[in-house]
DNA sequence: ACCGTGCGTTGCACGGGCTGCAATGGCCAA
DNA sequence: TTGGCCATTGCAGCCCGTGCAACGCACGGT
């Protein structure tokens, strides 16, 4: 397959995703991914070894609570999340819209936590089948663009190596050179807008969070359905946003503003930081 | 290393354990796992390809969000977890005790579901600390012994095979014996208790939810440290999680009875189903 | 009871892919 | 520039992964 990659460790990686889209048979499981069943047959062994899948009583193989372990493990070792956690509760708290922390992984978004609209939301990007571990397209996100605009050109071109920019909504970006013209706009006002342009009825604002070197290393973004809240209404609460993503910067230890804005709220931040 | 099962795979799920203690360069990674640096890296490529693990700009490897999405995934397809949330919500909110959800995996219990404690509560077990994928011997919880008295006698030896009985606390089970004995009653009344033999301080009780082909397919318990309620008041709470159990099974489209056991209350069930 | 079918499991010979050594290249600091 | 450190690549040897075929077992039909 591709070059220096094991491709045994590849097959087994591809029967273990391929279980995410349910149990299967040692069979079912060798076929969907071309393979002989004594093959099959081994890495599921190795996989269910090491408890990422597991057997249940008919035989067949689902994944395994080493995958939860480990996810969940993985998500307590990133403290921004820890951190932010108490802001965005205090976010959503206040004004019942969806909010996000998300961090960028190569071109696309990876949502680490999520804080569910207080009102009933049945969109599925909103709604809870939007779940924390989401992916989305970076260009086609709010929260996306504010993490691309942080980017130098070189990472910029490399995260776009290869990328397709498809029309889902009749608004998405088109091209490298239309999201590089919105990334400036970004840049310029430390912050970035997504109207309808990934789900048509969801409009969408997000703010950068800075790490300790100045860069940003995580999104916040407020989300709601359109008929819930128009662009201008979700544009009012930004003064609010921007001052939440400067008061975590600060908790985290990184520098209050963006490297590439001033005009920035300086007001103070009283957050009812409710956890443990 | 063990039989029939691949070296390659087995080094590579090595490394993405290795992975979960945080972030590594490569050649810290090899070293781990005892590998030459070629080898560690054609691994990581192969687990970066899937998205199970990603490289931070330093060139350091931490786990991906892959392992997020696979994760949530498996969560989502989980249904009696979907089924039973708002009933767990319910018990949560009437007493304020922390609620789980668990299944059995071998000679373990896994926690898929959990509602924190509405009462500040610093425990490691029941505290934030304790997530979901959380993983406890079976013999040693109340929701792990409920479910194991669920098993064939065949079933159970294979799953007891080779599993030690620690002395965790002076009330631990120490021997397979013992652990039958417990059984036994488990069966009788159709629910376990847990007096502080798995964590000193922790108090618990849990009662099995029922498939569709009456066999326990999860466990519901409610645990609280010793010094917000005893065992005795612990157990007043028994007749309302027999109900409840015995609603979430119904509402799953099992038996509302285990198998092996009578007496149960047939109360009827209200339950404020808040789910979207 | 018998046999046919379907599936999980095992044994085994072949050769492809994995392994680790060594060398190269890139980066940073002295 | 030099040296050290680390990631990366090329390569020869050979281990180990692979798939074929055979076996065991459970089930169901006649």
């Amino acid at each position: 397959m591709g070059d220096g990659m094991s491709q045994t460790v590849d097959r087994a990686l591809t029967i273990l995703a391929s279980l995410g889209e349910g149990p299967a048979s040692l069979e079912q499981a060798a076929g969907r991914i071309g393979v002989h069943k004594s093959t099959a047959l081994r890495l599921l062994r190795t996989l269910e070894e090491h408890g990422f899948v597991h057997r249940q009583s008919d035989h067949r193989y689902r994944l395994g609570g080493r995958l939860f372990s480990l996810a969940q493990q993985a998500l307590e070792g990133i403290d921004v999340r820890q951190v932010s956690a108490p802001y965005l509760a205090s976010l959503n708290e206040r004004y019942g819209h969806t909010v996000h922390l998300a961090v960028l992984e190569g071109a696309e978004v990876l949502y680490l936590d999520k804080v569910e609209a207080r009102y009933p939301c049945s969109d599925s990007w909103l709604g809870p089948a939007s779940r924390i571990g989401k992916r989305a397209p970076a260009a086609a996100t709010a929260a996306g663009r504010v993490l691309l605009a942080d980017l130098s050109e070189d990472q910029l071109a490399a995260a776009l190596e290869n990328q397709e920019f498809p029309a889902r909504t009749p608004r998405s970006l088109r091209s490298a050179d239309e999201l590089r013209t919105e990334l400036t706009a970004v840049r310029r006002q430390g912050w970035a807008l997504d109207q309808g342009e990934y789900e048509e009825a969801v409009n969408c604002v997000a703010a950068p969070i800075q790490g300790i070197d100045g860069t940003a290393i995580a999104a916040c973004a407020i989300s709601a359905p359109a008929r819930v809240a128009s662009v201008s209404e979700l544009s009012r609460l930004l003064p609010e946003l921007l001052c939440t993503v400067e008061a975590v910067s600060l908790a985290y230890g990184g520098s209050p503003t963006p490297r590439w804005c001033e005009n920035r709220c300086g007001a103070k931040h009283a957050v009812r930081a409710s956890h443990t």
